[in-house]
DNA sequence: TGCCCGATTAACT
DNA sequence: GTTAATCGGGCAA
């Protein structure tokens, strides 16, 4: 049985975190599915949100992890991330990416696309088919309507660059569920392999 | 107040 | 491969 994820899991770095999310279930008023791509963000990071420090927008990731921080991208899109690490390290971790498993006709109807791999491949995608928008910014992860539930075992986790930023491009700050056809973008053959695969069940 | 630019996407050529 | 859409945040003045 999947393990429900507590905030516990959320304080610790933003790094681990980030890798133990790939395989991991998220639900949002029963619609979602396996987190298969994410990107994880600290304050001293030049390409966080938190980087010059709290701002009304960003307020969130400076408060306890565990919660959900939203925000516009592009002025169109919205994005989702979780607030990581110990409270104050204004880390988060965005969700860019996840396998549809849970309500397909709720997020196919949202999206207007029927291509299920279309449906959640990129951050301002998931949270249009998820029905995500700057109301759930500052929300709390572990309680309706958010579910989210930990993998079984290990996952073949793979890491390579993050997408779409220009400054601090090459940490190796993206995580991916190798092999996965719902990524946003394919990891190259540089991008390492930073945890190995176990027999499953 | 004004200006530039962005953790994106879809529709083009 | 390129680019429009679209608007709030952040910073300079």
């Amino acid at each position: 049985m999947p393990k429900r994820l507590s905030r516990a899991f959320f304080s610790r770095s933003v790094h681990d975190v980030a890798r133990e999310l790939i395989g991991a279930t998220l639900l949002f008023d029963g619609a979602g599915g396996g987190i298969v791509e994410v990107e994880a963000y600290h304050h001293t990071d030049p390409a966080a949100h938190s980087f010059r420090g709290m701002t009304p927008r960003n307020a969130v990731m400076f408060g306890a992890p565990g919660f959900a921080y939203v925000y516009r991208s592009y002025g169109i899109h919205w994005c989702l991330n979780f607030v990581c690490g110990p409270e104050g390290s204004a880390s988060a971790v965005l969700i860019r990416a996840i396998e549809p498993i849970e309500g397909l006709a709720a997020m196919r109807r949202r999206r207007g696309v029927s291509d299920e791999r279309l449906l959640c491949a990129g951050p301002g995608r998931l949270c249009e088919a998820l029905g995500i928008s700057g109301k759930q910014n500052g929300m709390a992860l572990d309680a309706p309507p958010f579910a989210l539930f930990g993998r079984n075992g290990a996952a073949d986790v793979v890491a390579g660059p993050r997408i779409g930023i220009t400054k601090a491009v090459d940490n190796p700050w993206r995580y991916g569920l190798k092999g996965s056809r719902f990524l946003s973008k394919p990891f190259t053959a540089s991008s390492g392999k930073v945890e190995a695969g176990f027999p499953k069940k």
